[in-house]
DNA sequence: GAGTACATGTAAAACGTTACATGATTGC
DNA sequence: GCAATCATGTAACGTTTTACATGTACTC
């Protein structure tokens, strides 16, 4: 039986209180995005398991009319939780990456079509972190306490940056033989 | 209808020549191993389907009486590889960070205890670069043409250094927050 | 009245790993 | 003889996405 992350993920984000869902789904898309997601799919699901697990319990709310199913963490969820935090890191296994597995079969390739492909990941690159220079700009400060969602941001600009930096190194390397070495 | 990475993996690296399941497999894990990866699971259904495509052809072979199955790349799949090069990359979604993940639940354990993640973390990232500087010395040098192996590896190498950077500034980062700001 | 956001869910398909099964050859 | 490597494959299971289905409430 395999570690289920997403199970986890739903109970880190009851630890700051009742969520539905919904609430869950777009809590993930505007402030986890850059290292998370989920659909729906894995979300009502599990939603469902943790409380069969007894993980979190479910009340039935109807604001204005709408009704909305409010998930709430229970104290064993809250252990289970806390057992996953403090357990060792799975080792990181490297990630399929689409534009290195291209640029490994480069020589059926002109070099012209290489350098375009660089150029091209560099560009969402630089798309990425104008994202994230938008959602750095929406984050709050808390003080007294290290910014969290703060450091994790952090992480996705040190690498995005890393990788820009590669591109345009290879493009230069590129360039160079195109025009004879 | 997802398109099929692993058909392209096996197409690209049928590109370097007749290869048997197995040899597939060891080539992926020697040399793509930092930024790919396939099972026996992927592989033989995949190099079963690519033939029903005509994608590939097999042969039978006895080599010192061990029966090898042999998948070459047809005409038809050298056109199909050809079109996957050149089409546009897919736009990068972020991967699944489980690290960054606890982190951003830090607020639920000690300063300290998010402090040693980190710390696990980029000991995990020191272990991956020995493992590439293995790789690196192991890389042939092929005069006249640029080094599309080497190039994925600098890859990896740029993002596991830029990682390393971030993990030690956060870990000063929370030092400060352990002895009072 | 239409469109958008709120809200919940399921089913099918695709993707991927792991464990298992089988058997030959090579090197000690 | 035994272990490691060569060699091929499947079945079960788990993960994840996508498309679909349904309905309410709010804003223009």
């Amino acid at each position: 039986m395999r570690e289920n992350k997403s199970l986890y993920a739903l109970l880190g984000i009851l630890m700051f209180g009742p969520h539905t869902g919904y609430d869950i789904k777009q809590r993930i898309e505007q402030r986890l995005s850059h290292f998370w997601h989920e659909s729906y799919g894995q979300i009502y699901p599990n939603l469902k398991r943790l409380v069969e697990l007894g993980w979190a319990t479910l009340t039935d709310e109807l604001v204005s009319g709408r009704s909305r199913k409010i998930y709430t963490i229970t104290k064993l969820g809250q252990i289970k939780f806390h057992e996953w935090m403090n357990q060792p890191l799975s080792p990181p296994s490297p990630e399929k990456n689409e534009m290195l597995l291209r640029l490994y079969f480069g020589q059926n390739q002109s070099i012209e079509e290489n350098r375009q492909l660089i150029r091209n990941y560099r560009e969402q690159m630089e798309e990425i972190r104008s994202v994230f220079h938008t959602i750095q700009n929406q984050l709050g400060v808390a003080e007294g306490e290290p910014a969290y969602g703060r450091m994790t941001l952090g992480f996705g600009m040190h690498v995005v940056e890393a990788i820009t930096n590669w591109c345009l190194e290879q493009e230069i390397y590129l360039e160079k033989f195109n025009h004879g070495q």
